[in-house]
DNA sequence: TCCTGCGTTGCATGCGCATGCAAAAATTGC
DNA sequence: GCAATTTTTGCATGCGCATGCAACGCAGGA
């Protein structure tokens, strides 16, 4: 491991004290500067407290003239909210969770939420990050895509901290959620697959997961109810690598499927990879390939994805309505489950009819 | 915009006090139950601290019992440390970033540090910012791939704010910062591409940005001093769609290039759609293009993307280090350049010289 | 036995701000 | 102009933990 550096060493001969060890600014010395108490300079720097224009100028301007920043920590402390909403996040490979995280930071952000991250490694057991989670006093917490144990949601349900699950729902019903529309979505893919006429139906599956789970049974159901059957059934796991082994699996069958449902884009993409690179195949020709999130990258060119659109601003902002009700105590527990559109694109053979939209975003809808 | 919803409001019926209401558990109460005072408690939670063995598992034992958790808030403020690092991430849509700061929450988790994420707009002022930063108090704040003001950087440093750059660097030598390295990987790539026998060279840029010239600089110097020219350069603006604009400007001229270097690999990827779907190029043989980042898609075999590999974990790693010793005042600042790797696929013509390593990742070195 | 020294413990205080309460000031109504 | 309000202000205290200091206990040496 070698690499350059470069740099100065503090220089020993402190003439002036240095900048990090000057005693920073307090709410008392702005005080004294400004005549007032500090009281008053606490309620200057609150909205919606009874204090005169007059006074409210006077810290003003001593504040600006100090430097002063209202010590967040200290207020944490006293008021018992810190204005912290912790984030269990998986890791970000599949692009869809770092879209939901900075949609989640920007909806928050409006309601004056920070977000502390709290990176969870797949199929690890969260007790070692409860515990982190609940000592750092975060107003409440966001569990994407993540499963959450009972003990874990009774500890938090004890400590009152609200919990959101994102992108999975739990057993039990004691732990709000906001997920998409999965077994519409699932449902909608498998009647459009269905009408483009496909005969052969494969699911690729991310093992463990509610959202999976959930795919599956609703395109099954659907398969089932119109007397067709999946021919083939395997897991991606929610891996790149994985799903292009069980590709190949799928691809190697003698009768190899014409239609594949993945879980998600991600799945779908690496699916994509296996089909063109490896095996030739034009997409929406001789294979279909339908997919779910609509990521950034299903539209680009090289993908050109059919996928079932997760609203991510959407979703982001249930969270965090969800996480203020139950904030407020207006609200136990609540399940919201945003729908989504199919984002038709070139991967997948296009039924005749149904298919509506401008160009640049044609949109499939059964029914209507 | 229409979603289901289903849930119950908090009954009004409130026999038992709600969980939420309850007083949580202080450092008193453990001391209460375990017969010692509460600085017994404090020093039973915190390492190094001089406690007989005998009343730290009376400690353990009520704190465990009572289900007790130490209030890092309050500690924050007494020992006026947060172990909160500010991130400041622009967004994550190339997913260079994500994977950076997967790299940071792993890298900083390790040294018992947080990351509270402050979630930048592009292009926009940090002002508002700044504010936000300086009063929640982090410890230190890590600024990925953005600027940082002049006025900014001052403002920070006298308030003994300690902070990194990550993936830039900044004009003034007031503010640490780790990068790859850019000049050393241009040089590379130039070495690689001009091995390869290339004619007409092409420069895809990243606007604003000091990777960015520094990038293209050492590109250029290499062809000078070679007596080469760049055929063509155009600002790709970190964009996917106006990478594709103005590679499609580049695939138009008469004397289309032969060999483009691009700023990074999300601006590779982009160049590759076009050059690909649009144009039908096979890349390799009638065109070569070349990224910086090896970042996971690049290795997607739909992209197959020839790139200069920048160690991710290894700048995290060294952007704590740098962190830590700032925090410890033994550093003012320092610049750390990282090398890496450049990483043989097939989106460029391959030299025949000069290849090395597994079949999996093959690198090139040149002069060794 | 007494003293020294070390390891352990509790006491008291401070971190910086928010806030209930009462006093003071400003405003209103008559 | 004065009393009744209403608004503004300051005082005092608490949030939960860390920590300097002094007191304490215990072991070993003189």
């Amino acid at each position: 491991m070698k690499f350059l550096r470069s740099g100065f060493n503090r220089s020993h001969e402190t003439s002036e004290i240095p900048a990090a060890a000057r005693r920073p600014i307090t709410a008392y010395d702005v005080a004294r500067a400004a005549g007032v108490s500090q009281s008053a300079v606490s309620r200057a720097f609150s909205p919606g407290t009874s204090i005169s224009k007059r006074t409210l100028s006077k810290v003003e301007k001593a504040a600006r003239e100090l430097g002063y920043r209202p010590n967040a920590i200290a207020r944490m402390l006293s008021t018992s909210r810190s204005q912290l909403v912790g984030v269990v996040i998986p890791p970000l490979n599949n692009p869809f969770y770092p879209a939901l995280l900075e949609a989640l930071s920007a909806a928050f952000g409006r309601s004056g939420y920070r977000l502390l991250l709290f990176t969870s490694q797949a199929q690890q057991s969260f007790d070692p990050l409860l515990s982190e989670v609940l000592s750092s006093r975060v107003d409440g917490l966001v569990m994407v895509a993540a499963a959450i144990s009972s003990s874990f949601a009774d500890e938090c349900k004890q400590s009152g901290l609200p919990v959101v699950l994102l992108n999975r729902k739990t057993d039990s019903r004691d732990v709000s959620s906001v997920v998409g529309a999965s077994r519409v979505g699932a449902e909608t893919i498998a009647k459009f697959l269905h009408a483009g006429g496909h005969r052969r139906y494969a699911f690729i599956a991310g093992s463990e997961s509610s959202t999976s789970r959930d795919r599956e049974a609703a395109f099954k159901r659907y398969l089932i109810k119109h007397d067709l059957k999946l021919h083939a059934r395997v897991d991606g796991n929610y891996s790149f690598e994985q799903t292009g082994v069980v590709m190949r699996q799928l691809l190697s069958m003698k009768q190899r499927p014409d239609a594949i449902f993945c879980v998600n884009d991600h799945t779908a993409l690496s699916a994509i990879n296996v089909a063109r690179v490896e095996y030739g195949l034009e997409l929406g020709r001789e294979l279909s390939i339908v997919g779910v999130d609509d990521s950034e990258m299903a539209g680009w060119p090289v993908f050109d994805l059919t996928t079932y659109g997760q609203p991510i601003a959407l979703m982001a902002e249930h969270v965090v309505e969800t996480m203020l009700m139950q904030l407020d105590g207006k609200l136990d527990f609540t399940e919201v489950i945003v729908p989504g559109e199919l984002v038709v694109r070139g991967s997948a053979r296009i039924p005749k009819w149904g298919v509506s939209g401008p160009p640049e975003r044609r949109i499939w809808t059964p029914n209507k």
